[in-house]
DNA sequence: ATCGTTGAATGCAACGTTGCAATACCCGGC
DNA sequence: GCCGGGTATTGCAACGTTGCATTCAACGAT
């Protein structure tokens, strides 16, 4: 079924080299024998064999993306674009899923997925930022989504700080007090997360209006699911907010859930911001004020710091930390 | 940086075969030469070559998996379920995004992806299903959501007619008299939409209610705005519905998403029905009612079929097609 | 003591491709 | 007619791994 080189080669009459050069078309081939060979490669339905290519080439044209799910709206849009723009590049993408799971992390970093992979591109959920600086990749990586003491890795994200922080003031420019923050994760030594909590803390402060912890909820993951039991603890507690900034869209659309479940008007009784700019937040009821990274240059900058390793090992230029601009976007909940 | 097993039986003072024996396990080899070699390996972080490996075997242990789009959450859960049960077999998944481009699918189906995959998973968007049967496939098969003539691959879907009819007759259970569908694709040679509005016109013959051309809407995608436009082109037809089939959860969001701005009570005014269960429609207000595919078992057969054929291509059973359950799972729109 | 059997380790070759260097050829200029 | 310079084509070797066959040593059975 499969032929290889040799087999066109002997159709065509010609040897293995030439028809190398007409696939490979670098070197120069007579018009006629280039013809005959490329009737030969036709008729036999010629492929060329991407092994014994990596292998030779000693490199494969596959780059790995790692992502902790990719059924989640963010990831997947994400991971959509980057599969985009690997092809445009002629780059073939394969997908790990980490699952959350610090181990599978560190198995991908120290082995870079197996050695199939030219580069890997990881959004790092479990792992510390100390471990990740301190960490030899096994191939050139690119960081996504996380900011931290400088490793061996490039790095591309938006500003959590910021962002949240402009969330936040938002909140309180249309006159809410009482604002609480959903999705916290103490249990991970993750720093989206965190920076996000910052970034929440400042506009507060900022604006002298308090954030007790009460009012800051820890979730275990960032579903819908999480978002909802967030807002409900938040709703049966001691204060009821008027706002509430959650770190990711998720758990947004999990909160306006129970809000609607509550019978509670929004944004009248209690205002809702978001974080990731998913397609779901678009369609809400009403639909969702977030946070917009911008995803498409995210997915570009990430390939570009990649091919740019892999391809120009020689001048190395020192891990980049790359920030790409994101926008509040007001919709209807806030 | 890389080290092959050439160094590491240098190192570990046996012969390159003796390495790759420990390396493998497949061999007997003696428990202090394992230890010296296996010391030697950790010394020198050596990692096996799979470019090397696959020529040499003749495999890759990578699978394609072909999808229109990895942001729509279908595809994203389909994907996610898929890369998780390759990972248990020791695979590894590529993603080729198609975009819903016959072109992209032919060029998928001729070329296997490039040679680097051992076997592919599709879901044709764009391809006539004759068009699919006719075509030599340059890897093993697997079509997934289609069904048709019968063809040279293996096939893996629910039920779609008695998917729709269901969902349909749910709708005339509940009283409804005027039931619309959204979701046609007339321009497409696709088979799936056409089977579910077969179901559709099937279920109204039976309880004896119109199915007017006008109740029928036709989508360009199954995107959340296109449920949209085609739920205002309904409430701006003649007869208003009071109840929407939707052949696509996104359909259904974006559908109801339009009632909602119109003021519409659901499911008192109008009734919803989606389709695919994806994780939104349970946070959507109301949640969203919807036939629910057997998305496990969909990958696990799918891959279950393409081990088959790859692993024991002797045994060439014919091809199969492969009918996964389905439920309807009543929520809060009907 | 000898033979057969098993366990341990090895060498050779091949998977299909491409870089390198070499060869064969043709043409125009002296 | 010879030579230099280019074009067209080719053979060899190597990328890192593993299947096969082989070798060597040790051991128990005869």
């Amino acid at each position: 079924m499969s032929s290889r080189l040799k087999d066109v080669a002997a159709r065509a009459g010609v040897s293995v080299r030439t028809v190398s050069n007409v696939v490979s078309g670098s070197a120069s081939v007579a018009p006629e024998t280039r013809q005959r060979v490329q009737e030969a490669i036709d008729e036999l339905g010629y492929r060329p064999n991407l092994a014994a290519r990596s292998l030779r080439a000693g490199r494969t044209g596959i780059i790995g993306l790692a992502i902790p799910e990719l059924h989640s709206p963010y990831f997947g849009e994400l991971a959509g674009l980057l599969v985009d723009e690997a092809q445009r590049r002629s780059w073939t993408v394969v997908i790990d899923q980490t699952r959350g799971d610090a181990d599978a992390e560190r198995r991908l970093l120290a082995q870079g997925g197996g050695r199939v992979v030219d580069g890997l591109i990881i959004s790092p959920w479990a792992l510390d930022p100390a471990e990740l600086a301190a960490t030899a990749p096994a191939v050139p990586l690119v960081l996504l989504g996380e900011r931290g003491p400088q490793g061996a890795a490039d790095r591309v994200a938006v500003d959590n700080v910021a962002a949240a922080d402009e969330a936040t003031t938002h909140l309180v420019g249309i006159g809410r007090r009482r604002i609480a923050a959903i999705g916290l994760q103490p249990q991970l030594r993750n720093g989206t997360a965190r920076l996000r909590a910052e970034g929440y803390r400042r506009a507060l402060d900022r604006a002298g209006l308090p954030h007790p912890s009460a009012a800051q909820r820890s979730v275990a993951a960032l579903h819908r699911a999480d978002g909802a039991r967030a807002m409900a603890g938040l709703l049966d507690g001691p204060t009821e907010p008027d706002a509430v900034f959650a770190f990711s869209d998720e758990l947004a659309l999990g909160a306006l859930h129970v809000a609607h479940e509550r019978g509670l008007r929004v944004p009248e009784d209690i205002a809702i911001v978001g974080f990731d700019d998913i397609e779901d937040g678009r369609y809400s009821h009403p639909p969702l004020t977030t946070v917009s990274p911008d995803k498409p240059q995210i997915a570009e900058r990430s390939l570009q710091c990649l091919a740019d390793r892999v391809y120009s090992p020689g001048n190395a230029v020192p891990p980049q930390e790359l920030v790409v601009p994101h926008r509040l976007v007001r919709r209807g909940t806030a």
